[in-house]
DNA sequence: TGTACATCAGTGAACGCGCGTTCACTGATGTAC
DNA sequence: TGTACATCAGTGAACGCGCGTTCACTGATGTAC
């Protein structure tokens, strides 16, 4: 049915997005092809290049906005707890859940995105939306520690946020085994003692 | 120059293997391709069917070794320091170096194939091999801790590494920005303050 | 030890497949009157 | 508001390329005598 409105193609276009914001999380940014994109989406895969430059463009824009989302979902739960650290446990608590280990193409896009941009080139657009991303989350998380120093504050959601990371990788390479869950429940444990 | 000697045919065998081990980790599981292994080692692609069985063949037994590699590194260095403390922190200094994170090809693994490891199904042999391979890695750091408890010790050791492994991954993500080297020095300020 | 022949490690062309991308086409939408 | 025509969103076939894999071939190695 070609020639929709252009209110229906403007529709189109964000359920494209949409869906590859989940796929490109789900299986990598080099795990999906514009065809699996665009199945996803509803649509066949010649209408594509109407809406992006390049699978590359639409593999930006779908991080950018993954950033985005998991940005905004941590200001929500900030903004839902006064204290700095009940805020810092809330956002704890969920990130190293096994909801999260299990739903990658609904959690943090630093974890989903981190071994692949680790081949991007130097001056990769790709590596430069994960980079402002990664550094929008620190900012955000940085002012739920509670050191009462700046740069110790700073220092520290460094290492809990590295740890978070760490561990919830390592939970998804360990899935169906036991010690996934018991990587998950340490860095809780530790992350939530104090 | 076709048949070499049988020697000469085994060492061919080692020679790829060990080009393999190194660009697996420099380029990820699905970054290299038979012809770039083949050619790191001095050959041509026809002759690799005769050494493996297959592509994955080759990634299953490169990402061993890898591990192998690691671990042997792993207990030297323990082995070089009487006292565990000593020799967790000569263990983490190397691991979060400048120099690991830029050269991955002669790092550690985990760091290497987690999130390919992710994509992979449940009953994939390079998950199964990467799985043993972190299992042995954190066997043999965990007895490094010294809480006087083993299963505290095992709590420590998952939050220590997991924070080793996300520090890495951070570091290699954000390389060439300031931030990666605050990241590395943030995360070992933290594992050997104590 | 020397010779004649079989073996087989490595070569490079070729195959099949999937993927990113292009393009002629269709027919509903949008617009000019 | 209605009509005639231009536009253009989506379709599906097709192209080019890279990659995993196969295979006929070559000629040095290995072996039987």
């Amino acid at each position: 049915m070609p020639r929709v409105s252009r209110k229906q193609a403007e529709l189109n276009r964000e359920i494209i997005v949409e869906a590859a914001t989940r796929l490109f999380r789900e299986r990598g940014l080099h795990g999906i092809s514009v065809i699996d994109v665009m199945r996803a989406a509803g649509l066949t895969h010649g209408g594509f290049y109407g809406h992006f430059e390049s699978r590359e463009a639409l593999a930006q824009e779908a991080s950018g906005r993954a950033f985005q989302q998991s940005a905004d979902r941590w200001k929500d739960w900030i903004a839902a707890n006064e204290d700095k650290n009940a805020a810092r446990r809330a956002l704890i608590g969920p990130y190293l859940s096994a909801t999260s280990r299990d739903n990658p193409g609904d959690s943090c896009p630093v974890v989903a995105f981190a071994g692949d941009i680790c081949h991007e080139a130097a001056d990769s657009g790709l590596r430069q939306t994960f980079m402002e991303g990664l550094g929008s989350l620190l900012d955000t998380f940085t002012p739920l520690m509670d050191t009462g120093d700046d740069a110790r504050d700073r220092q520290q959601a460094l290492v809990q946020y590295s740890l978070m990371v760490g561990a919830l990788t390592l939970a998804r390479t360990t899935r169906g085994d036991a010690l996934s869950d018991e990587i998950l429940e340490a860095a809780r444990t530790f992350l939530t003692a104090r």
